[in-house]
DNA sequence: GATTCTATAGACCGGTCGGTCCAGCGCAAG
DNA sequence: CTTGCGCTGGACCGACCGGTCTATAGAATC
């Protein structure tokens, strides 16, 4: 599921084939998901959401700086990215994109797990000495790049896109300034 | 055609929904566009560039500051964003997400639409006396907080989100600062 | 062992997909 | 007026879409 949103987007793979390379039957997903293809991604938002979080927390806890955790993280990403050939990319971001408008049970999905990753980094970023108010903008600001960045590098097929965001927006990451 | 990507994809309606829009047969797309869904949206690509590139030389060349052009650029792209019920989103961003691992010559023509809005950027940038390394850095980094900021607006149907991203992102468009 | 119920398997549904093809309309050349 | 042809209109194609439904396998209850 994950690969096959990453690649292609929600509407660009069916059920059909989601199955059988799940190896499942169709009754099977209906049992467990009555909603559908439409509950099915919430659940996967949901799970990206909670993965890309956690991940997020892990580069945080383990760099000294917030700014380092950053770099690694945004870097890691787009390493990834490249790694596959530019296939996978956010699956949060293609499926915004494609059904914020029409679905809104999987809107209100998206909305939250990026609420979550904006929450998780200004927590981080306030603990460094940022009011709440700083911490909330730069996350919002951070997270944009992040996708922004990654959708441009995918159009590429270069990440110096990435490289580039990055190294203009360090200034903002260092602790000291305003 | 922009119209229907913007608010649900380029996998997200047929060509025959499009057609009956504009009151046209299949035959004379095929006419016209031997390359099918693909060749018509790489033509649509193009002109949706176009227009983007002209509207952000025209708020630069408007505006007294980079810095004022860009605020106003990004707060009006908003804007239509919010007119619209969050529906009609960039065409650019959503095409990329969804075919750029599978259709080759839209991913071309869409890093070029990428390439020639930093471009545009950048060139306003150096003139306001940046170097060039720094002005495709800041350019970079301003078109993927853009698209990144539209994105999660989409998601959370608020323009608030793109605020803080430009209130985040207002010290790096002063021109005196490193 | 009989019964009950949940979960699985997959055939099947109408609708729509992108794409093809041909009949014929209307204009331009002679 | 006739001919030729570029363009248009739309029926039609096989494939696939998301979703439904029935048969039954298999575990749990008594």
């Amino acid at each position: 599921m994950r690969r096959l949103v990453q690649r292609r987007g929600y509407n660009g793979f069916g059920l059909t084939e989601l199955l059988a390379d799940a190896g499942a039957p169709k009754g099977v997903l209906y049992h467990h998901f009555p909603g559908g293809k439409v509950a099915l991604a919430v659940e996967a938002v949901q799970r990206s959401a909670e993965s890309t979080v956690a991940s997020l927390r892990a580069v945080l806890a383990e760099k000294r700086t917030v700014k380092a955790a950053l770099v690694a993280w945004l870097e890691g990403a787009a390493e990834r990215l490249e790694k596959s050939g530019f296939a996978n990319g956010c699956p949060l971001a293609t499926i915004t994109l494609e059904t914020a408008a029409t679905e809104p049970a999987l809107r209100e999905a998206l909305d939250a797990a990026f609420s979550q990753l904006r929450a998780a980094l200004a927590e981080t970023l306030t603990s460094e000495g940022r009011s709440r108010a700083q911490a909330e903008r730069l996350s919002a600001l951070f997270i944009s790049a992040y996708e922004g960045a990654l959708l441009q590098a995918r159009a590429a097929r270069d990440t110096s896109i990435v490289v580039s965001t990055l190294r203009a927006l360090e200034p903002l990451l260092t602790p000291d300034p305003a």
